[in-house]
DNA sequence: ATGGTTGTTTAACAA
């Protein structure tokens, strides 16, 4: 961190155990202050803490599960609460937050990292359950983020959200407009939860509203540069108080083409803290 | 219209 900014990342990693060598390498490429991680797929016990901290990162929050789902976020900038909360009454690890100071005032800026529901394949709730849940979660998730916000502080909220909202986050609205990720019913859920708290969707805000912004690439396209059908899946959205604190972001699409990658890639914000009072 | 791939864990399951 110089002293004027800070940056953090958001990444889907699609398992830590076997990307630590990714992860080294995206901190050495983007050298963010705060990594989000999503999908660890790591039990608490098997975190690799020693090889997180050797990165730089001594502040670290996680919670995981075997095989499935597990957030994280791991800092070199200290955080003075861990915000833990389980979702749809299950215990499956997919929310993490931390508290910051910040600034020379030490205001509280809070991170929110959220892994949603993927939903499975038909978006149907009375034919698939975890569709349900995944409507479900994003109620619950629209009431939890109106909780935080009460508090009038700084907010940044990011993470896996598996929804693409808008008409260019597809390759094709046409095509996917009965796809889970892209369907009315979560589209229109994920744009409430960020216009009815007033949430500026940043990787959205700051492109042409024609412009393709993708995020993630299926495994099951033989080329996905080439094919290029990507989904704005991953999100970073900021209370509007930080706006004026905005500085940069980047989609670190470099890393869909590392050996074995996630399917997603990291995206990153930078703001500068330093004039936050 | 269908199938395509990956990770965890070892036959499915989830994404």
């Amino acid at each position: 961190m110089t002293e004027q900014n800070i940056k953090v990342v958001s990444w889907n990693i699609n398992s830590i155990r076997i990307r630590l060598e990714q992860l080294k390498k995206i901190v050495t490429e983007l050298n963010p202050d705060i990594i989000c991680l999503q999908e660890t797929k790591c039990e608490n016990d098997k975190f690799p803490l020693a090889s997180v901290q050797e990165l730089g990162y001594k502040y670290v929050a996680h919670r995981g599960q075997a095989s499935y789902n597990g957030v994280a976020i791991i800092s070199r900038v200290q955080f003075k609460e861990i915000i833990e909360k389980d979702f749809c009454g299950k215990s499956d690890c997919r929310y993490i937050g931390t508290e910051f100071n910040l600034g020379t005032k030490k205001k509280s800026v809070k991170l929110h990292n959220f892994y949603v529901p993927a939903g499975g394949d038909e978006p149907d709730i009375n034919k698939n359950p975890k569709f349900k849940h995944k409507l479900d979660f994003l109620d619950e998730m629209y009431q939890h983020m109106k909780a935080q916000i009460a508090d009038d502080q700084y907010h940044v909220i990011v993470g896996d959200m598996n929804i693409a909202p808008h008409v260019n986050d597809v390759w094709s609205h046409r095509q996917l407009m009965n796809v889970v990720s892209h369907t009315e019913v979560e589209r229109s859920k994920l744009l409430e939860i960020i216009s009815k708290h007033n949430f500026c969707d940043v990787l959205r805000y700051y492109a042409e509203e024609d412009e393709k912004v993708y995020s993630w690439w299926s495994y099951r396209n033989r080329d996905w540069k080439k094919s290029n059908r990507g989904r704005r899946l991953d999100h970073i959205w900021i209370t509007q108080n930080l706006l004026e604190h905005y500085n940069d972001h980047y989609i670190y699409q470099t890393a869909r083409d590392f050996e074995r990658p996630s399917d997603h890639v990291p995206i990153s914000i930078t703001l500068q803290v330093s004039n936050i009072t």
